[in-house]
DNA sequence: GTTGACTTTGGACCTAACTCTAGGGTTTAA
DNA sequence: TTAAACCCTAGAGTTAGGTCCAAAGTCAAC
């Protein structure tokens, strides 16, 4: 028995997108089902699914659609020289994670300072804005000290 | 002797960005210049370039300018049902931030998984492509596998 | 055999977040 | 005192990423 296939409305209840933004990014050549039905339906396999999910993951933690794009395109062939440049794609886009993932802990530390300075007992406290939340913080950040 | 201002090209120099994102940002409610001069030329204070500085990383962050906008106008009165407010708003935010972190630290995971399989050594590896390298990870993901 | 829920295409429309242009005033260094 | 480099406003244009619509074909159930 083959594996059970999804049609554009089933694949898009289950990732809670559009099926408008399916057809959209296959447009856009993020995303082929891998089959059609004899009257023209989108068919899409297991792994169709996988790929939709890991396009809306790499959208929400900040990737562009054109990225992605790329990202999923990227194949190492035997070709060492190929090699090379998908090893320089990646860890270039490995770098700029990391950096987005510093600045998201800077300001989860910045939404928790606030929120319990704000209303951990009765009377209010002191630092009661985000930017005084922030300078209350370490004194590292995105932008260089020296500079201000 | 008082504190130095900043004309636009200035900050804009500093920050990274066009002067015309941040005469945008102005129109938008995100930013007034604590002065403008004579002839009208905004001038920014120390702490309305932290303000920018907050602004470009919440943005970098994945926050759109609308839900900046709303950070940045938090602000905790003596007023306890405000005090609620500012919380419950807070760790929504909070909460999706972490959730995000998340995702970032799972797409790291297979970036790093394919930078790694990829050109390890002198002959290419098995797993060659962030699908690949996806499905060679750990079975907890975004998509729930019970689904499938 | 027809009703209703599904699907198709192509193309128009929309929102967020800029980005650019035109036409003009200001500052400063030569 | 004038040229270069800066700034102003208002408003049009652009890009990414969808979203909506019309006209029409398909499928399951009654």
């Amino acid at each position: 028995m083959s594996e059970k296939k999804l049609r554009i409305g089933e694949l898009a209840g289950l990732l809670q997108v559009s099926q408008d933004t399916l057809r959209f990014y296959e447009k856009h050549g993020l995303l082929t089902p891998s089959l059609r039905s004899q009257a023209g339906y989108r068919l899409y396999s297991q792994a169709d699914l996988e790929r939709v999910g890991f396009i809306l993951s790499a959208k929400r933690v900040g990737f562009t659609l054109n990225e992605i794009h790329d990202l999923l395109g990227l194949e190492v062939t035997k070709d060492d020289k190929s090699c090379e440049d998908v090893k320089r794609f990646v860890d270039e886009k490995l770098d700029s994670l990391n950096q987005r993932i510093g600045e998201m802990q800077r300001i989860q530390k910045t939404l928790k300072t606030l929120s319990d300075a704000c209303c951990g007992g009765a009377e209010p406290a002191t630092h009661c804005t985000i930017l005084e939340a922030l300078n209350a913080q370490a004194e590292s950040g995105p932008i260089p000290r020296r500079l201000l």
